[in-house]
DNA sequence: CGATTGACGTACG
DNA sequence: TCGTACGCCAATC
């Protein structure tokens, strides 16, 4: 399913909108990556561009679980993005996922790859 | 409209 | 294994 949501300031559709409805179908408890997203929406190569939209999502509403998104390695890479260095980790960590020197455990196992579940 | 900007990913030494 | 270099491309300035 892949939505495409309109800004609602400009009528538009954007990059950075799809990429929000992408994240917000992540399940609770599982996890994705950059590139995963862009190859989904079509723009393999723009994984760059799911995270400048993550760094746009903030405050959006619905709220964008960017904490999510990890880069390929299963990093949080985007930890200094969030209030405190911490908030990322503990946010992954309230959905019952480990983490561990800024790396998921089991990132293979709890990945979601929407090209796989979506469809 | 050209230059800049990245929360990436891959290649290379 | 680790650091650096570069291509990627939509949004912003």
């Amino acid at each position: 399913m892949k939505t495409h949501p309109i800004n609602s300031k400009t009528g538009q559709y954007t990059f950075f909108e799809n990429v929000w409805a992408v994240v917000r179908l992540i399940p609770i408890g599982r996890v994705t990556s950059y590139g995963a997203i862009a190859r989904y929406l079509g723009s393999a190569g723009s994984a760059r561009m799911v995270g400048y939209a993550m760094n746009a999502a903030h405050g959006q509403t619905p709220s964008v679980p960017a904490h999510r998104v990890l880069n390929r390695n299963g990093m949080l890479t985007g930890k200094h993005h969030f209030g405190s260095s911490d908030a990322m980790q503990v946010l992954l960590e309230k959905e019952g996922i480990v983490v561990k020197n800024d790396t998921v455990n089991q990132f293979v196992t709890l990945f979601w790859d929407p090209n796989v579940e979506l469809l």
